[in-house]
DNA sequence: TTGTACGCGTTATCAA
DNA sequence: TTGATAACGCGTACAA
């Protein structure tokens, strides 16, 4: 049987009001009665009441993260540093993989309301009118991290500008002689990862006069798997593009794959970019130009807007000196563009 | 606001404890009443306290999961299907990340403590004595998943032989031609994934009559990037190997993409077998052969192990109409030889 | 079949 | 500076 407040008390000779006192250090308390008390803890291998405590002090130092899975490994660099910038703050978190299954999230949400955790940070961009429900009737912060869905009642969101940095990406790509671009997208339901990096590919065309040619577009799930599959697709078509723009590292990769697998030779044959600089895309072979942003930036920020999420009415949020600014819920962070050896220049 | 129990008692015009016998559905109750608090607790959108709950029930149908890092796949998938158990059997996971360190280890199997979960599953395998002390005086049963810690009480282990794989596909590389074998092993204080790994690859050299080249075998940590420096070091050498086999498929690859690097073809001048099978291992090129473990088979018994675990004495779990005997508070499982591109045969 | 009242372990209030 | 005690929200003997 795990020792209690009361059998600390009794150990040190004090009442539970003192022992609490000593252990959570807010008012102060007689030297003497506070070393008793500390040694009785540790004694009896003391340990708190998660459960009672979180009851009467509705609070529990603990942040709940929702994640869609755990395959992707731009989201686990995201986790690792949420972890490390919660265990800095003195909060620990608890992580629930949902599958991509709504139901399942919806569950977790209220595993996690009915937790007091202090705040949420969903890395999941899915959603419907039953999970948004749920989700609008926490009573605690809501961060999106590189994530966005429109609507969400407190919360905000932490993004780079997808559209814009797909656009640059492609871009890139035209300016060193690519005309024929294929896409593989993501899931479109998701918003910045999905439609946004479409969007600043159609941009991109648009900007150069180049029309849009629909086989070249194809969808994907943000797998190696499904990269693969698409370029599969897409090299076994007349048309064959000179270059492919993968909406995150994992396809890029597939689809490098796929085009050695055809006799293809990559970049010579046909270029290759994707998204997310995740760290296996820095040691693939041709090591692949993508999008990097900054996991630490976006950690940084996600616990920092849950903290201060009490005193509202916050304008910006500040890390490392710079002042990120929150406009309509939201805060952009910037992105790099990171050249490697996957494209070739006519 | 959120509706207690209280509110849907008045609302529906009973006790507080017929609205509780409702909502657990333990104890027969008049179907007139059960309508009616149902009704009411709907519409108040009620949802039950957790740490109110679990502080009486002493009990949370939640499972605790620690796991070393997100960065390996092998526990992605680990994760993903201990996950779709628990939720069949109606338990909630939680995970925890400890970033390879102890220290969060302690803090968040104590936090584990404190919350009354039902059991925990653990996939690190590094302890020290202040772990191994707490997790010793868990009140819950502890589940080994694929790894394997000594002296761990209330705990069962779940593994397939690593020795005797690992044996096999170094017999394996042998019998097509090589004798010339690097080995790039992994955190050695992990027993199964580490040392029986090794060993697996010594007994098979011995067996053989190949004398052991330390020069042939250095160490890495399971990743990508550990797996690629290490191989650049082997080929930096003299004698230069025909085959490496890498302690787990991540490290295949980096050696793979290293040999590349160096000019060397893969398979032809360098072979190289990983472990693990994960999914990125089938799609890389060359396809990497290697080891699979059953993920579904882990998990499962896993939670099977945990759910059983009242009932002690057990000395076996049933799985897919199969036994898998306990032994010295050990369940091994089978693997299975996946022989793919990556080796060639003189 | 139902309701009253106590206990789970902790913190906070109020007197002393 | 301390101690008794009332919450927190729920489940369950026990009594009705």
């Amino acid at each position: 049987m795990r020792a209690k407040v009361k059998d600390v008390a009794n150990k040190s000779g004090v009442s539970m009001a003192t022992v609490s006192r000593v252990l959570n250090g807010n008012t102060r308390v007689n030297e003497k009665s506070k070393q008793r008390v500390l040694a009785a803890a540790k004694e009896l291998d003391y340990l708190p009441n998660q459960a009672a405590r979180s009851l009467v002090l509705k609070k529990s130092n603990i942040l709940g993260i929702i994640v869609p899975n755990l395959e992707n490994s731009f989201n686990s660099k995201l986790l690792a540093t949420i972890e490390e910038e919660a265990d800095r703050e003195g909060y620990k978190i608890i992580i629930c993989c949902i599958q991509e299954n709504l139901e399942k999230e919806i569950k977790y949400v209220n595993l996690f309301r009915q937790m007091y955790i202090d705040g949420l940070i969903i890395l999941n961009e899915k959603i419907n009118s039953k999970s948004r429900k749920v989700l609008n009737s926490c009573e605690f912060p809501i961060v999106q991290a590189s994530v966005l869905i429109k609507g969400l009642k407190n919360s905000i969101s932490i993004n780079v500008d997808n559209r814009k940095a797909s656009c640059e990406l492609v871009n890139y790509l035209i300016k060193n002689g690519h005309r024929d671009i294929a896409m593989i997208t993501g899931n479109l339901v998701d918003q910045t990862s999905g439609q946004f990096r479409l969007d600043g590919y159609l941009q991109a065309l648009k900007e150069n006069d180049i029309s849009v040619n629909e086989n070249l577009i194809k969808s994907g799930n943000f797998t190696f798997d499904s990269g693969y599959k698409a370029t599969k697709d897409i090299l076994s078509k007349k048309e064959i593009p000179t270059a492919i723009f993968a909406a995150c590292d994992e396809m890029a990769m597939g689809a490098a794959s796929a085009a050695l697998d055809l006799g293809y030779n990559v970049p010579n044959d046909i270029s290759i970019v994707g998204f997310d600089n995740i760290e296996s895309s820095r040691m693939y072979r041709p090591a692949i130009t993508t999008i990097g942003q900054s996991t630490k930036i976006i950690g940084n920020l996600a616990l920092m807007a849950i903290l201060q999420s009490k005193n509202n009415a916050k304008t910006s949020i500040e890390f490392n000196n710079r002042q990120y600014p929150i406009i309509d819920n939201k805060i952009e962070i910037p992105y790099i563009f990171i050249e490697r050896n996957s494209v070739k220049k006519f």
